[in-house]
DNA sequence: CAATTCTTGATAGGCGTACATCAAAAATTG
DNA sequence: CAATTTTTGATGTACGCCTATCAAGAATTG
């Protein structure tokens, strides 16, 4: 039984593989019975377009953009990268990756980006601001039949297709319970400090980790959040003045980024091994001070699989192939020193 | 700049495309000299052949074999259901997966499948005993031209190319872990329990468990392993006796399957508050006794994955393809109730 | 040096689809 | 019913590589 190409559909329908052809790319021209028969021959032989051939005759490169913040942030920076090898691996399949970087604080310059990039491109994947003239931005580019794509951070009610990246509320969550069942019977208060409470997905961590913290672990308090901006020498001072502040601190909480500087802050005060310190994101120094027993775990997004993820959904949509759901699945790993990759 | 093509590498080696394909494919029938010369044009001319182009002009069939152990053991009955559904979405990719089932405790038995199925198939994923003839076999295979990957359970020393699986050692570092930073300053008997120590893999789990444990909280003591066989019956006979016989267990480990068996002593004693349990595979007993607590972290493998991953290492294996080394290691992956997938 | 073997070139057909073109047939309109 | 528009068929080229064949050239052998 040899593969069932055009040509089989086209003799099953009665019509010719120009036509088939037609139907199968949504070219007009064609009356709405023929679509109907040639549809059901396909149906009915179960023809699977090969998706190789495909992409070879259509010689046109796949066009794709990611948008990401401009700035230093450790993760993102990491992001980067992963685009950039996505694009490296992908040029000889014919996909085209660029990449833009932009102010995602600034709702209206991200919309703007996104605006203008609109006819270049098969799709986007963006790190969205939940803005509403970002909102009105992606609907633009899906009306123009641009697939967009959100990656880290997602806008849940626009017209994306698709979100890459984890579920920030049960990475609350999943810290909250960490913290519990590491402090065990002990009591006292618990730090939380998050990057900047303008982002959604530090707002959801934080969410998550209070519910679980208050509605589970009632015999620790939570203090206020304090903002680090993600910036490491901020969060040390605000870790020091915390300590300061509250003696009996038994726990802490970094939601964003700048987790180097709890660690200096800790080690310096000798409170490493008495303070459970649980951060987000694999960076070096995470990793390092994770081993040296400093940082008690890692709640991570693997912006790898982030990348490759938002890649393999733009194509499918692109060639309307087919996606395997559970492996676009970004799953938010916990690392302890003895898990690490 | 448009693509190169094995038309540009032959002008440039100054021979024709059939020699340039010649040299590509490795055929024979070729000057050692004239082969430096287009090799070098390749590297010069970075000359990346079109995997579309090949793999559709080739119109063979790539053909791999799964195999797995026979029984109802949960996770290999999962991994068999991810192995078909690879299967299926493979199909129109012009991939042929066939799946096997032996009994893997009977070295020579799994040998001797594996030698029989020598020349039919470009390659084997096999959870693999680690036995000499077995190993044997994979050698013979691998001289064959077959590829060999090992999947779940690896056989270090053998000519397998690459193992999908996890650091079962690392693995069990991880429950130990967990165990200590949940246990706190709790005194008291950490129970282990395991399927049977015919298997690498439970072996290198315990192994790995009692490591950091008389290391790293020594104040917990580790009571001699119980061999659960799998079966969640005679596990949870085994759970109750070990309940009876050490009334300040404090934590429990198990290694293998027979999870439910635990799950279900603990509730029948009422003992699931206060012993601490941790155990592998994200089964669904598992899942919804970590919903309900009674389980206090699953560390997990996902077959989903592994296969994936096999299929892609063979296939890149197979039409000398590139591999995404990050994409390719198996995670240990720790679930507790609130990020589960 | 002739006979043989080993290398290479030239060329053609095929893989399954995309895309374009032109003419023929069918349906729609006034 | 003629004129027009819409739909369809037939066909060819392209994508980049694989595979096979045959003849010619080069190197090796005795």
């Amino acid at each position: 039984m040899g593969k069932i190409t055009i040509l089989d559909v086209a003799q099953s329908a009665g019509v010719s593989v120009a036509t088939v052809d037609r139907v199968l790319n949504r070219r007009n021209g064609v009356r709405k019975v023929t679509v109907e028969r040639v549809e059901s021959a396909i149906r009915q032989l179960n023809y699977q377009p090969d998706r190789l051939a495909a992409r070879l005759a259509r010689s046109r490169d796949y066009r794709f953009c990611f948008v990401l913040p401009t700035g230093n942030n450790v993760f993102m920076v990491t992001l980067g990268e992963e685009v950039r090898a996505a694009a490296e691996r992908m040029a000889p399949e014919r996909v085209v990756i660029d990449m833009r970087l932009t102010d995602v604080f600034d709702g209206h310059a991200l919309a703007h980006t996104l605006d203008q990039i609109g006819d270049i491109y098969d799709g986007v994947a963006v790190v969205a601001l939940d803005h509403p003239s970002v909102r009105e931005a992606i609907s633009g580019l899906t009306q123009r039949g641009v697939t967009v794509v959100t990656l880290v951070s997602d806008i849940p009610g626009s017209k994306r297709v698709h979100y890459a990246g984890i579920d920030n509320t049960a990475a609350g969550r999943t810290a909250a319970s960490l913290m519990g069942k590491f402090l065990g019977s002990r009591q006292g208060e618990v730090g939380l400090i998050a990057g900047s409470l303008a982002l959604r997905d530090h707002i959801e961590r934080q969410f998550g980790f209070e519910q679980i913290m208050t509605h589970e672990y009632p015999h620790l308090s939570i203090l206020p959040v304090r903002e680090g901006r993600d910036d490491w020498q901020r969060v040390e001072e605000v870790t020091t003045q915390l300590m300061k502040e509250h003696p009996n601190l038994v726990g802490l909480y970094n939601a964003g980024g700048g987790t180097r500087g709890i660690i200096t802050a800790l080690e310096k005060a000798k409170r490493e091994r008495d303070i459970v310190f649980i951060a987000h994101e694999l960076t070096d120094h995470a990793r390092k001070a994770l081993i040296r027993g400093t940082v008690d775990a890692i709640i991570n997004q693997d912006a790898g699989h982030e990348v490759r993820s938002a890649v393999r959904v733009l194509l499918a949509k692109a060639d309307n192939g087919p996606l395997i759901e559970a492996q676009e699945r970004i799953r938010i790993d916990i690392f302890l020193r003895d898990n690490l990759p």
